[in-house]
DNA sequence: TTGAAGATGTTATATTATAACATAGTGTAT
DNA sequence: ATACACTATGTTATAATATAACATCTTCAA
């Protein structure tokens, strides 16, 4: 019951990617969508060498940089983030939707989730302005206790 | 000349450090001193390896988890930064002044500026409590470029 | 149709970090 | 002072993360 409902959330999900790649001319390969597939499957955040170890049952002769260039194009193209306090991926929640989002990740439940907050996005770049910085990628990723295991 | 300043700013810095670990009863050892000291001589940011390298001259026999605890010591007091986004660590501009801080990483020079903003740092605890989470770590890096090399 | 660019396969290795156990030092209650 | 608990350091080994370099295959446009 609950798995199907995952399976098609994650079927949508991959149909907007297809569509995303399509009109933004990206080449979603059988490599780079399996791999995706195997993210999407995931509840929260994916490390690549278990991402690599699912990866060799459908394709035994799998090596990391397999992986790893998936995950790169999956990563550039704002498919996917990397978490970068975890070394762990993790499925955006809104692809091409927005730039900037930072994470909220439970340290007891690895749970993660990700919020996109246009006062966050305006506080960035008003200090960036002051000191003359021109931001190109911004990483904010904030550990501590979730709601659920706050109790 | 400038040496000789630099030499002069890191030792305030120490000294300020001692005074810290002195009323925070904490352990400031020979070698979590040392270790500080080497951090103290870089411009930017440094590496665990590139840290373990320079300790051997002191200490030919060092290994990795000399560097490693040390850093773990001075991280956790707050003497330090780790930098998620490059696995490197930082001295920390403002010692014990603060608790939350962003880094801004200039691609093109490496050149690491420390902001402690008010602004962010009300953002971050407002949405946390929008979301019912209690946030103990909070990372925040951006990337880009500096003001010295946007030419 | 060919050749340039991009994607994948493959081998090897670089880089980052920690587990586990041994030994040494430190402080404190007796 | 002694012994004992605790913390710090030494040491060996290995785990975990990531990329370089080169070979081969695909694709697609000139």
């Amino acid at each position: 019951m609950k798995n199907s409902k995952e399976n098609k959330n994650a079927n949508i999900y991959m149909k907007n990617i297809e569509k995303l790649c399509k009109s933004n001319n990206l080449k979603l390969t059988a490599l780079r969508k399996q791999v995706l597939e195997l993210i999407l499957t995931k509840k929260s955040f994916v490390k690549a060498y278990d991402l690599l170890n699912d990866f060799k049952k459908i394709q035994p002769n799998a090596k990391p940089p397999t992986i790893y260039r998936s995950l790169d194009f999956l990563e550039e193209n704002g498919f996917i983030h990397k978490l970068q306090s975890l070394n762990a991926f993790i499925k955006c929640a809104h692809p091409k939707e927005h730039d900037n989002c930072y994470f909220l990740i439970c340290k007891k439940c690895n749970n993660i989730e990700e919020v996109c907050s246009s006062k966050i996005d305006k506080v960035v770049s008003n200090t960036s302005k002051e000191k003359n910085f021109s931001p190109k990628h911004v990483t904010i990723e904030i550990s501590g206790i979730c709601h659920n295991c706050i109790s």
